[in-house]
DNA sequence: CCCTATAGGGTACGTCCAGTACCCTACAAG
DNA sequence: CTTGTAGGGTACTGGACGTACCCTATAGGG
């Protein structure tokens, strides 16, 4: 038995440990020494895979979640919308999400860091589904061809993270989903004629 | 010469102290032993007055911007709108709004803070003429009555907020709020009829 | 099969900062 | 004049990031 651990071993136990604290604790709440100690190594090991705290939270969030992108098909766009803003809501309210938060207020003031979480946060990924939706429902007939475009497409999202963002904390309310698709995302696809 | 401040006048000279801080070094930069020595104090005298380092921030916040509320009236919803958005976007990326800007990411975990700053910050106000510039294009004939409706009248500052949520920082082009005028909200509100 | 460079482990710091504890002193109000 | 309260000085606790050193296991080459 090896008691040493080396290379993409101890990186890994690293990355678990992390990701266990920041379920626990949030990022606020993890803390080098913890998650040295929780995997059963110590800081140099740590500091020697990356340079600061920000950037163990960001990797570890990365290990920990591996979204796998909805792509709802109910036959409708309301239908469609609201399941794809569910969707978010749902992975937003979980504890995924609250560390997901927690992550983007530490990297509000830092450039470097927000670009690496908008690409591990797929939002990219994101965008095109809702365009996706969008053409189908003009494929249909069911929505004027103009609406396919990107400020469309990112409205309810972007309604979504303001509502959270507003509000302190977890779980947007069903009603506020509803009323984002009803009374901003369906007028404005239709208004696009 | 009294030596010595008291009350009113030393609480003024704390969150002028504090203000500066702010302004220099951003919400993050500012320490309260350094707001202590600014203000030719100690912290005693600071935490006999706020309970923490976050509420601090924000009356010293509040004491720097007494943010008048514009109210434009160009004779169209589109220039009202873009007017509006305008001068949204320049309080946002002023040294103001990046002090803001920290001040919220601060309090992104903290429903209690949250509040406080919402309560500062003349969310509310801005939403009331956002409503009454609807309000008055209806009036006009400019659009149906029912897009005076309070998610409409907010989509436009919450995608403003969301943009500057998703880049790192400061001054979101002009050409973004000229798209979310044209391509959004005008659509919104001719969806509505 | 040994040798050595490299990566891990242990541990102790340096530094910064929030928040607290005490104790002394000016001064306002009675 | 007395006294209670608010200011001032200062030191301290505790937590946390990041760093410095030094020892040791071990992988991989000669």
């Amino acid at each position: 038995m090896s008691t040493r651990r080396r290379g993409e071993e101890l990186e890994r136990a690293i990355l678990h440990a992390a990701a266990d604290e920041l379920r626990e604790s949030g990022y606020t709440g993890m803390t080098m020494d913890r998650v040295a100690a929780r995997a059963g190594t110590n800081k140099n090991a740590i500091y020697r895979r990356w340079p600061h705290r920000a950037a163990l939270g960001i990797a570890a969030y990365r290990h920990l979640s591996d979204a796998a992108m909805p792509n709802p098909d109910t036959g409708t766009l309301r239908g469609d919308a609201l399941e794809m803003l569910r969707q978010a809501n749902q992975t937003w309210s979980s504890p995924h999400g609250t560390i997901l938060r927690g992550l983007l207020a530490a990297a509000a003031d830092d450039p470097e860091l927000l670009t690496l979480m908008r690409e591990r946060s797929g939002a990219d990924t994101m965008d095109r589904a809702w365009l996706g939706m969008l053409e189908r429902a003009a494929a249909r007939g069911e929505a004027p061809a103009a609406a396919a475009h990107h400020r469309v497409a990112t409205t309810p999202i972007m309604l979504l993270r303001a509502e959270y963002a507003m509000r302190g904390i977890p779980s947007v309310p069903d009603e506020v989903l509803v009323e984002i698709v009803d009374e901003v995302f369906l007028p404005l696809v239709r208004g696009r004629g």
